[in-house]
DNA sequence: GTTCTCACA
DNA sequence: TGTGAGGA
């Protein structure tokens, strides 16, 4: 398929999926005209991608646990190398920290629903 | 209309 | 990572 409809099928920018390719993220094939050309298993993966960049992973530690996505939502860590596990922990300490500000948060704006909601029920 | 590359008041 | 230019 196409740029255009392997974006519309994983809602995602074409300038994005560009970017994963420049990244290393995904190679695409070339048609004989220079048009992207994407198989149908890279659906899944550039769904995947966007998963891990959504938790705050960045593209380089995606890059480099690639190989070990294979089957949809799941972590295969066939070969796993001590660098890999280092930048991992890492990645794992930072969505520790990422997930105790979002606890913070959703604590703060639900107090607030709270007291509105109470204000509301005593005017 | 769609995609491509390159580039940045 | 958004956006626009200039082509094919």
């Amino acid at each position: 398929m196409k740029i255009g409809e392997i974006a519309r099928r994983t809602d995602t920018p074409i300038r994005l999926l560009r970017y994963y390719e420049e990244q290393g993220l995904i190679e695409p094939d070339r048609m004989p005209n220079g048009y992207r050309e994407y198989d149908e298993h890279l659906v899944d993966r550039v769904h995947q991608i966007r998963g891990l960049l959504d938790v705050g992973l960045p593209t380089r530690v995606i890059r480099q646990i690639l190989p070990c996505l294979n089957e949809p939502q799941t972590i295969h860590m066939p070969y796993i190398t001590p660098d890999m596990v280092e930048t991992l922990e890492h990645e794992r300490d930072r969505m520790a920290e990422k997930i105790r500000y979002l606890i913070r948060n959703h604590d703060a704006i639900n107090a607030y629903l709270d007291a509105t909601e109470r204000h509301a029920s005593e005017e």
